[in-house]
DNA sequence: TTAGGATTTG
């Protein structure tokens, strides 16, 4: 406790000084004097303002006065504050209190001659150990007014409602989200922490330090942090924190009743009763408040196609190329699926041979990418390691029968993709150790133990699985929708036979296109049946930022059927943002309800709104109204959804169009209304496969153009949505499950249409798939 | 300085 607030209750301090401590007479304050466990106490007559040395230090220089030798000649000491101290003393030091110093350094004054004070002056840092007691009386100070217990710890913690632009303050927050440290592109380490408190306000922090250690240790979202001198800046609208000097944290374990042990690189730190009480309020309000649920799996519970975090050990590592690095790791637990090995040199490969041999069956390979290479490199053999957002990607190479899972940590720090180290003492670490001793290496090698597995809670044991896939053998994996009625024509008939035509088929889908199925999905227009590609959001961003160039016109603001706000950003830039909220019976509706146009926001600023209004739309002003942006963007965004507008079938209509939808008795703004309305011709999500089907007669390539009805997933959510990817994936596995033999395919009943399509070249039949879907038990 | 939460497509 460096430096300590005391209270004055009835002319007594309630917390004495240590034991060890004896005061020093002024007298006695001489050079050649052993000052160790010696204090010195005055009465502040004299405290200059706060300043800072040439090396950005902060300085303080008090004057104190000796009370017991105010006769004297000489009976006041200058005290010199260096640091943090100076800080902490700045700002609750009043003239008139009594302050107590330990543990200094004693100097020649250099300015005794001119002040008239001691010979000597008094030098103080948290450096040296010293520490610094403050008695004040009640009243006397800011802090001792508010303070209800006898000692009042220095520190003034600010909840995360009361921030403001520009302070400096102590605070404490529950990790909503984090990234653990990674190598930044500058000279340091950076850690991203997400905080929230009972007031319900989020605050973000970026953490810079060169030394990892001096970054908060969070292991995972839940933990408790308290920081000590963060500076609040304003961002985008809103405040963020950012180390500044002197920064420092602690964190604890946000588990309820768990021992409350501070995780700190820091030597010299503040705890008192007080703050634990603190901690555990904080964690009693995040069990009910706070989802802490994360995405944290066992080898054993891998899926193709998830994101998730992985408490495991390091049994080996090996360089791959520039920009790759593998860490093979275990948990105890057996991964469903066959897993990748990634071929590496085996001199490359750093690890006990012997340990990497009994557990080759146990182990997987991650493969670590960009900026984690560096951190991956400098892991050591044996330690626990936390990471997160590991993806799984179902593939197979071409020599190999079935398909693997490949474990990949991808660059960058989306959602806390990263690397963290767990110390042995951790709670998850000392589990994860206990249950790697209890594993018997002799079963995990027998392979026939342990493949009996629980491929996603649907099948209990091999022969369950077995059934499954025998069934696919015998039922179609498709059926028709219609034209039930019909007979099967097989596939050298239709091949050979004049389009346009229509037949029910029965045939196996030997392959398919794309593999990567992110890339079946496309834009298409129902009028002009054109296919493009989803535009990314680089070019979404471009338009908006070429969009915010063009003023507001403020004529438009604040219509019958909209209000209208604008403001300025903090930052240098000094934007414009108006945004237009649409109303319903001259009232605005609830957020979730309402539908919104923005001018001049950033992308970042337009995904915001999204999550919280109903619908928004980009737009920009003119002379007499406001027009949606170029149709490369898209006009609308609901949700995560975009909807674009056909370039070529589109006749944009100026935005009042929209007016006679928000009269109506209760707007639905459907994304096809909204439209319409605007004359736009909107693009529809489609999956776009081709499907080599094939029977004993014969083969063909048949398209498919699936909105929803075939996959029974919305075309429009795949991008976002990673479950209902791994979904399609699955099911596409059970179509065509990799690895097997022409005869071991399950069949395919189909709906096709051939049709002709003929330029001046030359004219081929081409087939599409309809009236179709997945069979039930399959989705 | 760095990054400024919001998955890659190796």
């Amino acid at each position: 406790m460096p430096v300590q607030l005391v209270k004055i209750i009835k002319g007594k301090s309630e917390t004495p000084l240590p034991s060890h401590l004896q005061e020093e007479d002024l007298n006695h304050l001489q050079e050649g004097f052993d000052h160790t466990n010696k204090y010195f106490q005055g009465v502040v007559i004299l405290s200059y303002p706060l300043t800072k040395l040439g090396d950005g230090t902060d300085f303080l220089k008090v004057v104190l006065q000796d009370l017991n030798n105010l006769c004297s000649r000489v009976n006041s000491i200058n005290i010199l504050i260096y640091g943090k101290m100076a800080e902490d003393c700045a700002k609750i030091l009043r003239q008139g209190d009594t302050f107590v110093v330990a543990g200094f350094k004693l100097a020649k004054s250099p300015t005794a001659r001119v002040d008239g004070r001691h010979s000597c002056h008094l030098e103080v840092s948290e450096e040296a150990g010293s520490a610094i007691y403050i008695y004040t009386k009640p009243g006397t100070t800011a802090a001792s007014e508010t303070a209800s217990v006898s000692v009042a710890p220095k520190y003034v913690y600010t909840s995360l409602n009361h921030l403001k632009d520009g302070t400096i303050v102590n605070l404490y927050g529950v990790v909503k989200f984090f990234k653990p440290p990674y190598v930044s592109k500058g000279t340091d380490y950076c850690s991203v922490v997400t905080l929230v408190d009972p007031s319900n306000v989020k605050l973000t922090c970026t953490l810079f330090n060169g030394n990892l250690d001096s970054l908060p240790k969070i292991y995972k979202v839940g933990d408790i942090v308290r920081f000590h001198r963060i500076k609040i800046r304003e961002y985008n609208g809103q405040m963020q924190g950012i180390t500044s000097a002197g920064f420092a944290s602690l964190t604890f374990d946000g588990t309820v009743g768990a021992p409350i042990v501070p995780r700190t690189s820091s030597k010299v730190y503040t705890f008192m009763n007080e703050e634990q009480k603190t901690i555990e309020e904080l964690r009693v309000w995040a069990a009910s408040n706070l989802s802490i649920s994360g995405p944290a799996a066992k080898l054993s519970g891998v899926q193709p196609m998830m994101f998730f975090d992985l408490t495991c050990q390091l049994v080996g590592k090996a360089k791959v190329d520039g920009s790759s690095f593998l860490l093979k790791v275990w948990d105890g637990t057996k991964c469903p699926y066959p897993t990748w090995k990634v071929p590496v040199e085996a001199r490359d490969l750093e690890g006990e041979k012997v340990l990497l041999h009994q557990l080759r069956n146990l182990t997987v390979d991650i493969l670590v990418y960009d900026n984690h290479v560096p951190l991956a490199k400098s892991l050591k053999i044996g330690s626990f390691l936390r990471i997160y957002s590991i993806h799984t990607k179902q593939a197979n190479a071409d020599n190999e029968e079935v398909s693997h899972i490949e474990f990949h940590l991808h660059g960058g720090t989306c959602y806390g993709r990263g690397i963290g180290v767990l110390p042995e003492s951790n709670p998850d670490a000392k589990e994860l150790k206990a249950f790697l001793e209890s594993v018997d290496l002799a079963e995990s090698q027998d392979m026939e133990s342990m493949s009996s597995v629980d491929l996603d809670g649907t099948f209990s044991n091999i022969s369950d699985l077995e059934s499954h896939l025998q069934r696919c053998q015998q039922l179609p994996v498709t059926v028709l929708t219609d034209h039930q009625d019909l007979n099967n024509t097989e596939l050298k008939t239709v091949v050979n036979s004049m389009a346009p035509q229509q037949y029910r088929i029965r045939a196996k889908l030997r392959t398919y296109k794309p593999q990567k199925l992110y890339q079946s999905v496309k834009l298409h227009c129902s009028k002009c049946n054109s296919l493009q590609e989803v535009p990314d959001g680089d070019d979404f961003d471009f338009i908006v930022q070429g969009s915010a160039v063009t003023a507001s016109n403020p004529e438009l603001h604040n219509t019958s059927w909209y209000d209208s706000v604008t403001w300025t950003t903090q930052d240098q830039k000094q934007r414009k943002i108006t945004i237009h909220f649409v109303k319903h019976d001259e009232m605005l509706q609830q957020p979730e309800d309402t539908l919104l146009m923005i001018e001049g926001g950033t992308l970042k600023e337009v995904y915001k709104l999204t999550k919280r209004f109903k619908c928004v739309i980009p737009v920009r002003s003119t002379e007499d109204d406001l027009e949606l942006l170029d149709l490369s963007a898209p006009f609308l965004l609901q949700g995560n959804i975009k909807y674009y507008g056909c370039k070529q079938c589109s006749t944009p209509k100026p935005v009042k169009s929209l007016s006679s939808i928000a009269a109506e008795q209760r707007p639905s703004w459907e994304p096809t209304e909204i439209a319409q309305a605007l004359g736009i011709e909107l693009l529809q999500y489609a999956l776009i496969m081709k499907f080599t089907l094939v029977d004993r007669t014969g083969a063909l390539n048949a398209y498919l153009l699936d909105y929803e009805k075939f996959f029974q997933i919305p075309a429009s959510e795949i991008l976002t949505n990673n479950f209902l990817q791994q979904k399609m994936q699955m099911t596409m596995n059970t179509l065509c499950p990799p690895g097997r033999k022409l005869d071991d395919l399950p069949w395919l009943e189909c709906f096709i249409k051939s049709y002709n399509v003929r330029d001046e070249m030359k004219h081929q039949v081409y087939y599409q798939i309809f009236d179709t879907t997945v069979a039930e038990d399959v989705v």
